[in-house]
DNA sequence: AATAAAATCAGTAACGATTACTGATTTTTA
DNA sequence: TAAAAATCAGTAATCGTTACTGATTTTATT
C-alpha cells in the first residue's frame, strides 16, 4: 500500500462521520461536505470512504437496501434497519458472538465471523403508523 | 397486485432453481436458463425472480457481494459466504431465533426479525490453501 | 524557503447490476 | 375462437460505484 498522506477532503469526511450517528451514505456524507468545500467531487467521497474503512478508522455497513452506509464507530455492535423509513441506527444489547461458534459447529471449514442485522419498525415509525406491525424486508 | 398467469419462462427458472443448493445469481440462472430457451431475456430473468421472491417462492439473498443471489429453500435456515471464492452455502445449525428478544430487549420500536450470515474460508479454499486462515470481508 | 517525488484531487467517463420501457406474443377468460 | 390481460424479448435507462486523467497538494529533501 502506497504511504498516507495528510489530506483536507479525507479528514473532512471522517469529522463529519463522527458527528452523526444515523449511518448516512457516501451521497449524504457528500452531500454535507460540500457545505464546508463546495468542489469536492463524490469520487473523492468515494475514494475516502473506501480507504478509511481499508484501514479500519470506519466501518462500512451492508444492510441489504443496495446502497453502502458507512459509521464511525468501530466498536463491536449492532444495527437495526427500520422497513419503512430505510433509517439505520445502533442497537444497544450484549454480544452473540457465540453464534458463530454454533455456526462453526458442523462445517467443514473455517468461520471467521458473522454479519447479522435486524429489521422492523423504528421507533419514529411506529408512533407515525399506530399499531401496525408489518414489515417489508 | 395483477392475477398471476402461468409462464414457461417463470416455471423454467423456478424449476432451475429448484435444482441447485448454491444459491446462484441472476446472471447465472440466466445463462443456464438460456439452455433450454435461447431466446430468454436476462430481463425476464430479473423481472420473475424478483416475482417469485416477492410471493414468498424463492429467497432473494443480500450477502454483501453487491450481488442477489436466490435460494428456492424458503425454509429458515443461514448461509456462509466464503471470502475467498466467494461462493455460497447452506448452514446446518440450530436456530438462533433467540437474538431477535435480545435486539429488542432496548430497543424503541418493534423489531420484526434478523439477517445473519457467516463468513470464513469455505472447506475447498480450506484444502487448497494449507493452513492460511485470512478472512478478508 | 525552494524543489522534486508521490499522493491526492476534481471532473468525468465507464462499469456492472438491476429496472423500466416498448411493441409483439402468450395465456386465460368468456 | 376472440378479446383482455399478463408476459415476453430486446433494448434503453438508472443507480451506485469505480476507474481514469491531467492538475493540485502534501511531504521529504535540499
Amino acid at each position: 500500500m502506497a504511504t498516507l498522506k495528510h489530506s483536507r477532503q479525507r479528514e473532512m469526511i471522517k469529522n463529519f462521520l463522527m458527528t452523526r450517528k444515523d449511518h448516512p451514505t457516501a451521497d449524504v456524507v457528500y452531500m454535507n461536505v460540500r457545505q464546508q468545500n463546495p468542489n469536492i467531487s463524490l469520487g473523492t467521497v468515494y475514494r475516502n470512504l473506501t480507504l478509511l474503512a481499508d484501514i479500519g478508522e470506519i466501518r462500512r455497513l451492508r444492510v441489504g437496501d443496495g446502497v453502502d452506509h458507512f459509521d464511525a464507530d468501530t466498536s463491536p455492535h449492532y444495527h437495526f434497519v427500520c422497513s419503512e423509513c430505510g433509517c439505520v441506527s445502533d442497537l444497544e444489547m450484549d454480544s452473540i458472538e457465540e453464534i458463530t461458534e454454533i455456526a462453526g459447529a458442523n462445517f467443514d471449514g473455517y468461520i471467521a465471523g458473522h454479519i447479522t442485522y435486524f429489521y422492523g419498525i423504528c421507533g419514529k415509525c411506529t408512533k407515525l403508523n399506530g399499531t401496525e406491525h408489518t414489515a417489508k424486508m
